[in-house]
DNA sequence: ACAACAAACGCAACAGCGTTGCAAATAATT
DNA sequence: AATTATTTGCAACGCTGTTGCGTTTGTTGT
């Protein structure tokens, strides 16, 4: 495991320092979508909020991760899970904003569909944000 | 206008006063979306920003405006032209923001599609938000 | 038109988020 | 192991949004 968090950063240009190893770590063993205050409260050992901020604007300029815009206008991000390359990359997927739990997760399998606009505008991007109840809070039922 | 504007702050049960007028009037003569601070920008006489906020609370409360979530992290505000009810209200269109001119507007006769989830998944609210170039832009060069 | 009441406003203060500059600490390279 | 490059923590700052409170403004009833 901390073998394989090395051989990331390494492949993605990045030196492998204690808090890059230890976000990234936090990334892996989730499966939703992390905010800076969630990485903030689960790392263990303290790190400073400014390192949080610059270890994941490093992460997503790599494309190592994605950031996924929310209606309360926090910023959560997500292991890029295909190969995205640096610069851009395809998120092509839905985020689902679960009303119940609070999580927020990619749906890899749910492709945003086509949308087609009126003459005169020019699509480069398209977000889709779904919010409801997630499947494991409507087992909890 | 100041007629048409007085009553529409009665209609939703909102005491008249000179800052919602003011905010409300630059709503009605702006077609695309504003953030607390194009407002406080443009209204000429000064209010506090504390009343801004407080106004643009009591109009989303009313359903009179609703919010945009943006991938930037800041919230624009656009006018209800369906007649949206106090609480709830349909937001069913796709919102697009330029990224020449920097607008965000409602593109009311965009529905946004369907989307079928894996099963477990309730739906409660979909928001679809496109980014590129806007008609107006496109037409500039 | 006026008084009595209710609501909204401005101000001050505060908490939280995100950014920047710089010196100290740590990692990579030789 | 020494040198160099990078990252880190700290301090400081600006911006956004919220709350409490005394004053001002709007509404209501006579
Ligand atoms: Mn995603
Ligand atoms: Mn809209
Ligand atoms: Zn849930
Ligand atoms: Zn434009």
């Amino acid at each position: 495991m901390d073998r394989k968090i090395e051989d990331i950063l390494k492949r993605n240009q990045l030196s492998v320092t204690s808090g890059r190893k230890k976000i990234l770590e936090l990334f892996l063993q989730q499966d939703g979508a992390l905010a800076h205050n969630d990485i903030e409260k689960r790392a263990g050992e303290k790190f400073d909020r400014v390192t949080i901020y610059r270890t994941l604007q490093a992460f997503l300029e790599k494309g190592m991760i994605h950031s996924i815009p929310t209606s309360d206008n926090s910023i959560r991000y997500a292991l890029c899970k295909d190969n995205c390359s640096e610069g851009h990359h395809h998120d092509d997927h839905v985020h689902f904003v679960c009303s119940a739990c609070g999580n927020t997760v990619c749906l890899e399998g749910v492709m945003v569909p086509p949308i087609k606009l009126p003459n005169g505008f020019v699509v480069e991007q398209v977000e889709m944000l779904v919010s409801g109840v997630c499947k494991s809070c409507n087992m909890d039922v």
